[in-house]
RNA sequence: GGGCGCUUAGCUCAGCUGGGAGAGCGCCGCCCUUACAAGGCGGAGGUCGCAGGUUCGAAACCUGCAGCGCCCACCA
């Protein structure tokens, strides 16, 4: 900590305690000491620059599924370097810290957690098992906040915020209510993603997909009055079982005798018609589509159109129920290969072709979503959409580096409804009711009664919600909204998110379309993102890869300040930052020579304080005076603008040139002529090099 | 099927508005010279992916190609 080299430059006066300034750098015990002198005084609070003007950031909240990783290290290191730099500049500079109650990621570790145990969650019950994840939480977040506190973060403790917290909650409820009286909210009985193993439903992002070499098989439906057959391409043969219709295109000659026809079902028996639907493509296999409603988005369409039936094959763990005739029971990767030799034995299956297409998967448990209809509660995007991109369109708000604007556009541009009710227990639970009677009762309140027929027992919606309907809210909702709070109308819009390009889609879009609608402002002005971080090697690092690296333990033994110089030295606008323990070890190098270079200018000040010293020197100056000098300022403006433009590799790199190799190497060498003259040249000397460290401590402050 | 990014020294990368090829780490040689051996001084190392084009001049701008990586996608 650079802060702490000056501290103790200025207190060491009289140079003779030379245990005040070893030979070597040595940050455990300067970074112990520090910190918490630093937070309970006050120093991360926005009050400390009380006639400031506001500058706020809010953390990106971590899942209190685990602890911090690197990538949390380096998000957290450009934040710091940020708020840092504010906070100089006079601001009155909030990072706002938290931690996101990542619904079902906690919930699943939870549950593996009491798999230990032997126990299932359902053994435990709905209350206590939130009990338990509330313990889960404790330990978590209190792991977190240590571990940020470890790395130096300047973020303000006293306004930590939790997504479940009472008054964000609260919030959650509101804005839910809201919504529904806007006509924005609405429960539906739609196809969903959903996922057997977490047994709920996912929204589209929350969906992997991924190109595997499946199959096509082509199955042959007869007509019932004997007069041929349709055959139609599938991937899935197994869904054949829920089957209602086959559809083509009302265009296609080949089957414009077909349509209207009735066909048996295969394995079935069922008759269903051959209807004339434009979202066939003719070009595609026999250009004959089986339908299936309640398992495919497409046919759930279709079967709207021409009023065909639904049949669910699937249980909720995507295992053949009743409906599947004699499959009943298998698992549908079973039942697929069944139904393929039951339809070849009677010479209903015409072959298999291999075909590549997309899967897609959860993308908490890596499980084969089922594609499935159920009754869902869903966000009405359309409506919030067109703010969200107006507000980029006119540069209310600014992506850096922009292209990653694009991206943003495509997918608000080609918005489906959000799925926003999942099937799970950790969360918050929909704020919607139920009477005998059906009517649905959706309040900011627990309500004791129906609204509609008086009915006193009502049975709260079962369902929770989606992780990021919560984190969508949170640029607003730690600031104190619904209420109108000073922090709000002081903080809010925020000045900047700094954020990863993997998130842009799940809580960027979200918090701008929420933030717009119900603030009537931009969530934040500019979001810069940020790359991923990755091994020397540029591998993306993982558990199954044994390429992770603790940066706890880097920070242990480099120093936290080494690590952060290391990863915002590498990280340029939007580049992915790869990382060696060599690097770090590099910035605790760079660390110790200026340390070793505060050290010999705090020897020569005469015991007087670095900034008392550090005012322009009045005699004239020498050659290597003026150099050093004009270096200096040259060094000022680009350090100044790298930050500016959130390109702190620039930044950190000219500083670090600047500081080893012309100050250093240069400057100090010269300077011992004149510091040895005594004098004038001596004063001059000093002042000069006083100038230049005491500008190089502090321009180093942001990052290290 | 769309879209984006990358390709510069052994490794990881910077090079922003065209005119000097750079950094960190690694490597070689000599130095424990009182700020620093976590260091100092000196040094090796690159047809800037390929092919064209624009220009007095291109690593940088344009076009095409190749390789790598990423994102999106309800052609069964």
């Amino acid at each position: 900590m650079s802060g702490e080299a000056a501290a103790e430059a200025e207190t060491n006066e009289t140079g003779a305690e030379a245990d005040a300034f070893p030979k070597a750098y040595e940050p455990g015990p300067a970074e112990a000491r520090w910190y918490p002198e630093w937070e309970t005084s006050g120093a991360f609070r926005p009050e400390v620059n009380p006639d400031g003007d506001p500058f706020s950031i809010v953390i990106p909240p971590p899942n209190v599924t685990g602890s911090l990783h690197m990538g949390h290290a380096f998000e957290h290191a450009l934040i710091d370097a940020t708020v840092r730099r504010k906070r100089m500049q006079g601001y009155a500079a909030l990072w706002l810290p938290g931690t996101d109650h990542a619904g079902i990621a906690t919930q699943n570790v939870v549950e593996r957690e009491l798999a230990k145990e032997g126990v299932d969650r359902h053994e435990l019950g709905r209350e206590a098992f939130i009990e338990r994840v509330w313990e889960w939480k404790a330990h978590s977040g209190g792991t977190i906040t240590q571990q940020m506190r470890r790395m130096g973060a300047s973020c303000d403790w006293s306004r930590e915020r939790f997504t479940m917290d009472e008054g964000l909650s609260h919030a959650v409820r509101v804005v839910f209510v809201r919504l529904y009286e806007e006509g924005l909210i609405y429960r539906a009985n739609r196809i969903i993603n959903w996922c057997p193993r977490c047994h709920t439903a996912l929204s589209d992002i929350e969906v992997e997909h991924e190109e595997v070499e499946g199959e096509l098989a082509r199955i042959r439906y007869p007509f019932a009055d004997g007069s041929g057959h349709v055959t139609v391409a599938t991937t899935r043969a197994e869904t054949m079982l829920g089957d209602t219709a086959v559809a083509v295109h009302p265009e296609d000659e080949r089957y414009r005798d077909a349509v209207g026809k009735t066909l048996v079902l295969p394995l079935v028996g069922r008759e269903i018609p051959v209807v004339a639907d434009e979202a066939v493509d003719p070009e595609f296999g026999s250009g004959a589509v089986k339908v299936t409603p309640a398992h495919d988005p497409n046919d759930f369409e279709i079967s709207l159109r021409h009023d065909l039936p639904a049949v669910d094959i699937f249980t909720d763990e995507a295992v053949v129920n009743d409906n599947g005739g004699r499959f009943a029971g298998l698992d549908r990767f079973e039942a697929r290969r069944a139904v393929k030799e039951a339809l070849a034995e009677e010479g209903a299956l015409e072959g298999v072709d291999t075909h590549t297409h997309a899967v897609g998967h959860c993308y908490r448990c890596r499980t084969v979503v089922e594609p499935k209809l159920s009754l869902q509660w869903f966000v009405k995007v359309g409506p919030l959409a067109g703010p969200a991109i107006d507000a980029v369109r006119d540069d209310r708000t600014q992506f850096v580096p922009e292209r990653w604007e694009k991206l943003y556009f495509d997918w608000l541009e080609n918005l489906r409804d959000w799925c926003i009710s999942r099937q799970i227990w950790w969360g918050h639970r929909i704020p919607a009711w139920y009477c005998p009677d059906g009517h649905v009762i959706v309040s900011v309140d627990d309500p004791s009664e129906c609204a509609e027929c008086g009915a006193g027992e009502l049975r709260q919606d079962d369902d929770v919600l989606d992780t990021w309907f919560s984190s969508g809210l949170w640029p607003f909702t730690t600031l104190g909204w619904p209420d109108e709070t000073d922090d709000l109308a002081r903080f809010y819009p925020t000045s900047v998110l700094h954020t990863g390009f993997d998130i842009i889609y799940f809580w960027v879009a979200r918090m701008m379309q929420s933030g717009l609608h119900f603030t009537g402002d931009v969530p934040f002005r500019e979001v810069a993102i940020h790359g991923l971080v990755r091994d020397a090697d540029g591998r993306k690092m993982s558990k199954s890869f044994g390429n992770v690296v603790d940066p706890l333990e880097l920070a242990d033994r480099y120093g936290a300040d080494a690590l952060r110089f290391a990863l915002v030295r590498a990280a340029s606008p939007g580049q992915d930052v790869p990382l060696a323990e060599e690097w770090v070890e590099g910035g605790r190098n760079f660390l110790n020579k200026l340390w070793n270079s505060a050290r010999f200018v705090g020897q020569h000040l005469d015991g007087r304080p670095l900034g008392e010293v550090a005012v322009p020197p009045d005699a004239d100056l020498t050659l290597a005076d003026r150099w050093i000098v004009s270096r200096l300022a040259r060094t000022i403006t680009v350090v100044d603008a790298g930050f500016e433009r959130y390109d702190f590799a620039e930044a950190v790199r000219e500083l670090q040139a600047f500081t080893w190799g012309e100050f250093c190497d240069w400057y100090i060498e010269v300077s011992k002529l004149p510091l040895g003259a005594g004098g004038a040249d001596r004063e001059r000397a000093q002042r000069v090099l006083a100038t230049a460290l005491s500008a190089i401590v502090r321009m180093l402050h942001p990052v290290a």
